[in-house]
DNA sequence: CTGAAAGCGCTAACAA
DNA sequence: TTGTTAGCGCTTTCAG
């Protein structure tokens, strides 16, 4: 049957010394002779021992993991965003514990509740759902991205206004008359919707009246793909799109396709994150790319600090657009 | 400053009862009179008690973490394939503790070492790496995905034969005279040279000659673009690919562009994976499809068949040919 | 129905 | 240079 695994008390019983010791060697502290040492690893060796990580955690009343609590990660945006802080807190010897709300409030809320149980060092997160009143009531340390979450958590965003006008601006130099734009519905507290709000203002300047649809980041894709063959239906006439992500992009590429119109020749669109991902299979796509990797460690440098017990503003960085040849 | 938070203890001396009973309240066990249970959940409230989810690990000796342990997160199929696991593993109460081993042997020795200290109760993995010695040494419940890890942990793949078999066969019913196909490494152990496999065999029973491009998963995306780029020039007679993922097929079918070769007309190509962020993006890719939420629920229901103690067979699911325009 | 006490495996004062 | 001992916060026999 499993045996009992060995414990630093077996290693200490078989090189004949106590607990200290072994547990000195263990975390190389304090004076102790070679030869005692080696004594230890023997012991060590033969027996196949492993510390017990969790009665380390109890002791130090800390366990060197980071909770990650964003949308999903079967996205290009957040995938190379997770992968990016898995990295970097990988560098500062924290691990990563992750956690994918989805859609669904109630998994966030029990999600968050057990890892407010001292079961993380700190937190990042992303998600979209509202009035998580736990994220209030604790002291854990946490940086939020892309996202508002209570008074005392810092954001790192990066510039969604300038975004929004680079690509806004691109569509107008372009010629375009007719410019709409998908974005979130106006309900979900995210920064996104500044680019919204650089998009409405920018389209003013220009004599031109604005006009977004609502696409859910957590629609289910056939949702999103009747939202935008709205968008045809209701405005044969639109010639500019800025699509507030690139997925949103390339459906709109794909159901353009259905309705018979070239890009760019009929239509421009403009796509917003520019990760990895999409670049590789979308390379054809203008779009306003986030800097994605810098903000994940971002915020891993931020978290770090705020574990440390110091105090953090919010930070925003630049964006850039990315020449496709959709507009 | 942070004073010390609460613990089981605070809770009993502001109820008046003991250590015991306000643990039997939180664990709802035993008997219990409604009014002792009513005082401790009062005395709870009033200080905000977060029980120390590490003690109780320590006395449990079960974490409810479990490890996963693939190259990147950053790609649509490990994207959705993490996704899909750590939604099925969080129904049956395990959180997920993940680990991207990227190119990196170290970082994923280093992962797994702390790992195996008693961190989770098990671990999916699906990590490229070889030769990690570490996998054959314990006996921490494994199961892995898409990858032969060691003689005792049991695998769930797709049927890779049949989907090497469907892609070649697509290409050969097209007509194509000149197929190519891209692959690992050889020297890589991963049940995708089954694909590879399949294609030669019926390449050569219709007197064509096998030719394969090896291209790393990990390979930076310039230096697979620079391997793509040599099958045009070294084969400008090439009249099909059958690439081994979607990214390449992706890749493919841009630098096909460059060459001036149309899609489908001068060149078809077939993918691999059939993802849901590449379908979106690419709806007009024809792939071979592999059922990735289904082998992530495989995959969890035999780890937990293994934390059960119960042995488990490695499993094999089927995969489909998805129609897209490419071939 | 409730409590006292032992112990999960490790670390670190303090003593020697 | 090494050992004794208390304790991290929780759960659970066992006794009342």
């Amino acid at each position: 049957m499993a045996k009992k695994p060995v414990k630093l008390d077996d290693v200490a019983r078989e090189a004949g010394v106590s607990k200290t010791t072994v547990s000195r060697v263990l975390n190389q502290r304090g004076y102790l002779s070679e030869e005692t040492i080696a004594k230890v690893q023997r012991a060590m060796e033969k027996l196949n021992y492993r510390p017990n990580a969790i009665a380390r955690q109890l002791y130090k009343q800390e366990t060197k993991l980071v909770g990650l609590i964003f949308p999903t990660i079967d996205d290009p945006f957040f995938g190379q965003l997770e992968a990016a802080l898995e990295n970097e807190l990988y560098r500062r010897g924290y691990k990563v514990l992750m956690g994918n709300s989805q859609n669904n409030p109630a998994k966030e809320r029990s999600f968050l509740r057990q890892l407010l149980n001292r079961q993380v060092d700190g937190l990042i997160v992303g998600a979209h759902n509202q009035a998580i009143g736990e994220y209030q009531r604790t002291n854990l340390p946490i940086v939020s991205i892309e996202q508002i979450v209570s008074r005392n958590v810092p954001v790192v965003a990066s510039d969604n206004y300038n975004g929004g006008r680079l690509a806004t601006q691109r569509l107008l130099d372009d010629g375009c008359q007719h410019i709409i734009h998908t974005n979130y519905p106006e309900d979900i507290p995210t920064p996104n919707h500044e680019r919204r709000l650089a998009y409405e203002e920018l389209l003013r300047q220009h004599g031109q009246t604005p006009i977004t649809y609502h696409i859910s980041f957590d629609d289910p894709v056939e949702k999103k793909r009747a939202i935008i063959r709205q968008i045809f239906e209701d405005h044969p006439e639109v010639d500019g799109i800025f699509a507030d992500n690139d997925t949103n992009a390339g459906l709109i590429i794909n159901i353009a396709g259905e309705f018979k119109r070239l890009i760019p020749e009929d239509l421009r669109v403009v796509g917003y994150d520019g990760a990895n991902a999409t670049r590789i299979l979308l390379p054809q796509l203008t779009t306003i790319q986030q800097p994605i990797n810098q903000m994940a460690e971002t915020a891993v440098a931020m978290l770090q600090a705020r574990i440390n017990g110091e105090q953090m503003a919010s930070k925003m960085l630049p964006v850039k657009i990315i020449d496709g040849g959709t507009a």
